[in-house]
DNA sequence: AGACAAACGGAGGGACACCCCATATCGTAG
DNA sequence: CTACGATATGGGGTGTCCCTCCGTTTGTCT
């Protein structure tokens, strides 16, 4: 009964499930983040219906799609928590927004998760902003940031710079860089 | 055979237009860019033919939907490029930044018409950068801004604010500010 | 008023999201 | 190794949407 209560699915459907986030990820990648659900489907093998089932809704596809990214990203954050104060906060905006820029329908994704209506869990937005607080708060504790600065806000800006930029890295970088120094000389 | 050169529509064309205008750019706001194109017609009281006969595409609906308010915008640009070249900037991007932000799908519009692949005419976009090109180059004629500013990357950087703070004019602001004072002391 | 061009709208094809139920498959107990 | 029951599957059905064809209506000009 113990056994039993460890819910553990069938391979056919672990197989199926790693299958379309796989597939998923190369059409969201290719077609941006509104790539047909039956296409996806189709090219993972499976009726739509068996999508459906493992995902209720688009948002809970995309969720483990990005999972993986944003998992890498929260982790590169730590290592740069460990680094100069002075410059780990800007370095990780620019990955995060140059990654972002790369990662077709990330961005919107990310940003999605800002206004979220319902509290479902930890959001990938939510994660980034742990991060992003982390790493604020070493830059405030050397004066290298502007007191008071909101980690939220930093890191919703940079996630506006990878929305619009989508698909022009260099542009992002650009952009990121002018909402840091400001339009001041 | 000169007064035929004057391709005049009929009275129900021009009515049909207007009205679907008028449709439009209440259930854009209402309901975002994504709105169902036959809720529209359905709503304007034709056929869906009919909107497709006079709007080919999405685009050249919301294009004519957003046209006056990014008229007014145009116009707004015009009175402050005749003001104090010091304030005349930021108040542009504010009121820019927080118009978008109040008007579902104007921001994403704008946005859009930045990388606009083929070479149709005079966009939303276009007309925006031309605005804020004036009073960049007053701003910087008084110094208030860092010499070779781009006025193309403020623009874009104004629409990413608004498109990621949609429905939340004090978060637009905030944020502007954000980017406009950058993050250092 | 009558004729002709202009504009309309219903209907239908193709694509999509999502759901129901008969069927197939997996894991296990005997 | 086999048979059984729970689990998972997928074809097909419904409703919506975008877009187009074509027979019909409406405006305009003489």
């Amino acid at each position: 009964m113990a056994k039993q209560q460890i819910r553990t699915q069938r391979t056919d459907w672990q197989r199926n499930h790693e299958r379309l986030v796989e597939v998923a990820s190369v059409l969201v990648a290719r077609d941006g983040a509104q790539v047909s659900l039956e296409k996806i489907a189709r090219e993972a093998g499976v009726g739509s219906a068996t999508l459906h089932r493992h995902f209720p809704s688009r948002r809970a596809l995309l969720e483990e799609v990005f999972q993986g990214i944003v998992e890498r990203l929260r982790r590169r954050a730590g290592e740069l928590a460990g680094g100069d104060p002075r410059t780990g906060l800007v370095t990780w905006l620019e990955e995060l927004t140059v990654c972002a820029a790369n990662t077709r329908g990330l961005a919107a994704w990310l940003a999605a998760g800002a206004d979220n209506d319902p509290p479902n869990g930890d959001t990938c937005h939510v994660v980034m902003r742990e991060a992003t607080t982390v790493l604020v708060e070493r830059a405030m504790s050397v004066a290298a940031v502007r007191p008071g600065l909101s980690p939220e806000d930093l890191l919703t800006l940079a996630e506006a710079v990878s929305l619009v930029t989508e698909d022009d890295p260099t542009a992002a970088r650009r952009l990121l860089h002018l909402a840091l120094d400001g339009v001041r000389p």
